[in-house]
DNA sequence: TCCGTATATGTAGATATTCTACGCATCGTT
DNA sequence: AACGATGCGTAGAATATCTACATATACGGA
């Protein structure tokens, strides 16, 4: 991320991931790119960001990863969502919810 | 924060903090208490993030603290919003409507 | 009077996430 | 041949939050 942006991700960025492998098998780079373009440029996920977090699902058996060839005909590792995954997605999902609403109350509390 | 909201508070409680304050001068203690009350529970913020916060905001100039006395007569630690935070505020309320706009295009990303 | 709970501020150390800045390799285009 | 885009990765630093602890006062009930 820039360095305007750079606390954006906090704490969604796992979710976003998950969201998108949801989508489909999808290798690493292509989930940056999908996550930028989805948001429109607001999220730009650093490698430094993305492949920690992408290992870290994995460990965590939320995600899977088997290397196939892209279009280009290029060796990538895509990334699928696992069962636990999608009950994991959900969960977030929800608590995102809970927590935007929550915040939504404290800034439009009037004095 | 419970365990299992011990992610939740990331990159949005400095946001919380400087909203309480605007609605008018309070103390440390009292800021967490109306953070958990507005948002119903949700937002439980500790002692050991509360204060480190308060500190941090005050060092970058958009809190302000005062030594005065409560209701019940004993000392507190008053913080009131500056200029500064008044900006700092703003443009984080901004930040954040934009951000949550973000992940909900993501979250609503059909497949 | 004594004890527990709420109020009130604070620190120390651990943990986790994200960032910047690298390295390495391949592919396609100029 | 050079370069940018694609594709995977790590190292080390910065930062925020957490758990756990320390300290002190006020107040109500046993």
């Amino acid at each position: 991320m820039n360095e305007d942006k750079s606390e954006f991700l906090k704490g969604t960025l796992d979710m976003l991931i998950l969201k998108v492998v949801a989508l489909g098998p999808i290798h690493g780079y292509a989930i940056s790119q999908r996550i930028r373009q989805i948001s429109r440029e607001f999220f730009q996920v650093q490698q430094g960001s993305l492949y920690p977090a992408l290992h870290r699902l994995e460990d965590r058996g939320w995600l899977r990863a088997d290397w196939k060839d892209t279009d280009t005909g290029r060796e990538a590792k895509f990334y699928s969502l696992t069962a636990k995954g999608r009950k994991q997605l959900e969960a977030e999902m929800r608590t995102w919810e809970k927590l935007s609403d929550a915040v939504a109350l404290i800034l439009r509390t009037a004095e």
